[in-house]
DNA sequence: TGATTGACGTTAT
DNA sequence: AATAACGCCAATC
């Protein structure tokens, strides 16, 4: 049995790799979804430690208020903002955006 | 080795 | 409704 923390880290990046196009994520819908409804923090901590050449769309992942982390990472969050609005997302200068319309639904909760 | 911080969220006041 | 405090766990100081 691996230890949970690298199990975590697999199915954070799996899971952010299978965000549509011109859709995006929450920390804790990822978090939600690879099993550790309690740690919205660790997805951030890796992405962060993600490489510039990356396959993984970590700018597809933003906060529960819809809002690009744009905390010390200005610069970053230009470059993520950007990127959504290439893939038809409607983000504001701000990094604000409509979660009820943006936000993917890979596991649907039966209504 | 212990304390503080952090790409966050939820619960309480 | 808005603001404050707490929780979580790993990484950093």
């Amino acid at each position: 049995m691996p230890p949970t923390d690298t199990v975590f880290r697999a199915k954070v990046l799996q899971l952010v790799a299978k965000i549509p196009r011109g859709r995006v994520a929450t920390y804790s819908q990822i978090a939600a979804l690879a099993g550790f409804p309690r740690r919205p923090r660790q997805v951030g901590m890796i992405l962060k430690g993600l490489p510039e050449g990356t396959e993984i769309p970590w700018h597809r992942v933003l906060n529960a208020k819809g809002h690009v982390p744009s905390e010390g990472r200005w610069w970053g969050a230009m470059v993520q903002i950007q990127r959504l609005r290439e893939e038809g997302v409607e983000v504001d200068d701000a990094g604000d955006l409509d979660l009820g319309t943006w936000q993917w639904r890979g596991r649907p909760v039966a209504h």
